[in-house]
RNA sequence: GUCCCAGUAGCUCAGCAGGAUAGAGCAACAGCCUUCUAAGCUGUGGGUCGCAGGUUCGAAUCCUGCCUGGGACACCA
């Protein structure tokens, strides 16, 4: 829509050039109150290159101001304020969004270049924790996102399948493990050898030591290590996989940190090769300078670190896909990571690295305080997905019990739910986890957003609707219903720019609200010659909300 | 100690490329289902925008300092 354009060249034409278009619409807001129109412009600034008051100035400029596009044009105070022709307007949306349909709000701007995304990335062996939520969800959404605005993602699941923390369980599962135990239930008692092992090493910590060693060995490829390994990976993947079917995520690549066992000795080369490798205290580290501080690569006994995996990880997914840009979408705890990461990179010659982002995010507390999986204080995730949907069943029976495929439409809200509260506010924000917060179906949740589509649709099913007919004139009431509709390009754009899936979800809950006030306001299913327009609205909503709930992983099931 | 992030209504959060009366949801209270799904709608009460300075015609928004909370800071990831 160019109306904010529109508006901008014709204050450059009212002010005879005085100032530049780019200055001008850089400064068009959108008024608080729908009652001051659909734009605004304030005039403070103009009165300092003219001498006048800028209640002056507005006046001028309203006066000299006209358009078949605008209704109206005044100037209440200081400002200029535009209002648009709401039959044109709205019959100008309508028909784009009906004629485009879920790719309505799509664009072109990432030109088919690759978007390799890190995301999800759970621990193999450990359960799959309300932790790795934010992760898979932010992730996925972005992934969506990025997609919408012409980029090629790539969603990769970097699984934590590598590391000291093997040589640890395998150390447990030698002394303390039992194999028919772990046969039965995989997850969970290696979870139980886990915990063990730290409170055991609390007291004695050559048990550290001893972890360290075995992890050594399986990196050497000790074949009893690496069987050991091998069968925590697939049992581990096994439990993954049900969780990932329930959310309905796929992945491009599940390359966990192993994969770049065998990558590794290429970078330590690379960075022998430009004299960035030192020894200190026994490591050998990048030194970064004063401000960083240095960048672990090798441990005392010659093991590789998180910080060496990835960087062979980073320099393998730039020559594997050649992307634009690269995300890892990881806790903001890991920050200090991706920085030194990045610089390292850049040390190595490495230009792209500036196209690499760290998507950080909020953590996920119990009480104000980090999970630990040491100490066993974590949340399932799939024990909260299938609370979300039970409670989504029963509110079916109670509410619309002859609903076909149940089931499968109580999955869709109950994950609704779940997903939803991850995305809707700023990913940056830790959450605090509750339970009762993340079941609620009413106010700000996804389930009230799948039920105002459900509605519409359900309307829609009524009223014969038939695409195709011309709209004449919307119900005065309908006004921000299509605001909303033709704002939904640009929030989908800078959504995408800025990394941030919650102005999509903010999107749907706004539009959401002023789809069901109008639905209170006004019988739409009347008879009457407005009846036709009002369906093709209905219908505009239907469609945007379902590709916004879709942007954000989650279903927009038409009965509910 | 150093660095990063946050502090807005009882609670959870929007708003923060400076602009017109600081907005939602939850919770509380009061209404609305013989008519389109009440997972909804309407109304009421509730705010020194952490504190103190500064920049500006104008600051919740930008700058500085302080307070409070959280996180990161070498052989975990």
């Amino acid at each position: 829509m160019k109306y904010k354009e529109l508006f901008a060249k014709k204050l450059v034409q009212a002010c005879n050039g005085v100032v530049e278009y780019g200055d001008l619409i850089q400064r068009i807001e959108i008024p608080k109150h729908e009652s001051l129109g659909d734009y605004a412009f304030p005039c403070f600034q103009l009165a300092k290159f003219e001498k006048m008051s800028p209640n002056k100035i507005a006046e001028n400029l309203a006066s000299d101001m006209n358009d078949p596009s605008f209704e109206k044009v005044e100037a209440v105070g200081p400002y200029v304020n535009v209002f648009l022709n709401k039959t044109t307007v709205a019959s100008d949306v309508i028909h784009l969004v009906l004629s485009q349909e879920g790719k309505y709000g799509s664009s072109e701007i990432g030109e088919g270049g690759a978007v390799t995304i890190d995301l999800s990335s759970p621990n193999i062996a450990k359960p799959f924790s309300m932790g790795h939520l934010r992760s898979t969800v932010i992730g996925n959404a972005l992934a969506l996102l990025v997609e919408k605005v012409g980029y090629c993602p790539i969603r990769i699941n970097h699984l934590g399948d590598w590391g000291t923390q093997f040589g640890k369980l395998i150390t447990a599962y030698r002394k303390w493990g039992n194999e028919q135990k772990v046969r039965e239930q995989t997850i969970k008692e290696l979870l139980n050898l886990y915990i063990l092992f730290h409170e055991k090493a609390e007291l004695d910590p050559v048990l550290e030591d001893e972890g360290r060693k075995a992890f050594k060995e399986l990196e050497q490829g000790d074949p009893e290590a690496v069987r050991l390994w091998d069968w925590f990976r697939e049992e581990s993947l096994k439990e993954f996989n049900r969780i990932y079917d329930l959310m309905g995520i796929t992945f491009d690549s599940t390359n966990g940190e192993a994969f770049y066992n065998d990558k590794m000795q290429r970078v330590i080369e690379m960075l022998e090769e430009k004299n960035l490798l030192v020894e200190s205290n026994g490591a050998m580290v990048v030194d970064l300078g004063e401000d960083t501080p240095p960048c672990l690569i090798k441990k005392k006994d010659g093991a590789s670190l998180y910080a060496t995996r990835d960087l062979a990880a980073a320099i393998y997914r730039y020559e594997t896909y050649d992307f634009s840009q690269s995300l890892y979408v990881v806790g903001n705890e890991q920050s200090l990571h991706f920085k030194q990461l990045i610089e390292v990179l850049k040390k190595l010659g490495f230009d792209w690295a500036d196209h690499m982002h760290h998507i950080n995010f909020g953590m996920m507390l119990k009480d104000g305080k980090k999970m630990s999986t040491r100490k066993g204080k974590v949340v399932l995730l799939e024990e909260v997905l299938s609370e979300a949907i039970e409670l989504a069943k029963e509110n079916i029976e109670a509410k619309n019990p002859n609903l076909e495929n149940k089931s499968v439409i109580a999955q869709q809200i109950g994950v609704g739910a779940v997903l939803f509260h991850d995305l809707k506010n700023d990913r940056r924000n830790d959450i605090d986890f509750s339970l009762e917060d993340m079941l609620r179906v009413e106010g700000e949740t996804g389930p009230y957003v799948q039920y105002t589509h459900a509605r519409a649709c359900s309307i829609l099913r009524k009223g014969n609707y038939q695409k195709g007919e011309t709209i004449e004139e919307l119900d005065e009431e309908a006004w921000s219903v299509v605001t909303k509709l033709r704002h939904f390009p640009n929030v989908v754009e800078r959504a995408a720019t800025e990394y941030d899936p919650s102005q999509i979800a903010k999107f749907v809950l706004e539009l959401s609200r002023a789809f069901n006030k109008y639905y209170g306001q006004v019988r739409l299913l009347e008879e009457n010659s407005s009846k036709q327009a009002r369906l093709q609205l209905v219908s505009a909503v239907a469609i945007v909300l379902q590709e916004g709930l879709r942007l954000l992983g989650l279903h927009a099931p038409k009965e509910m």
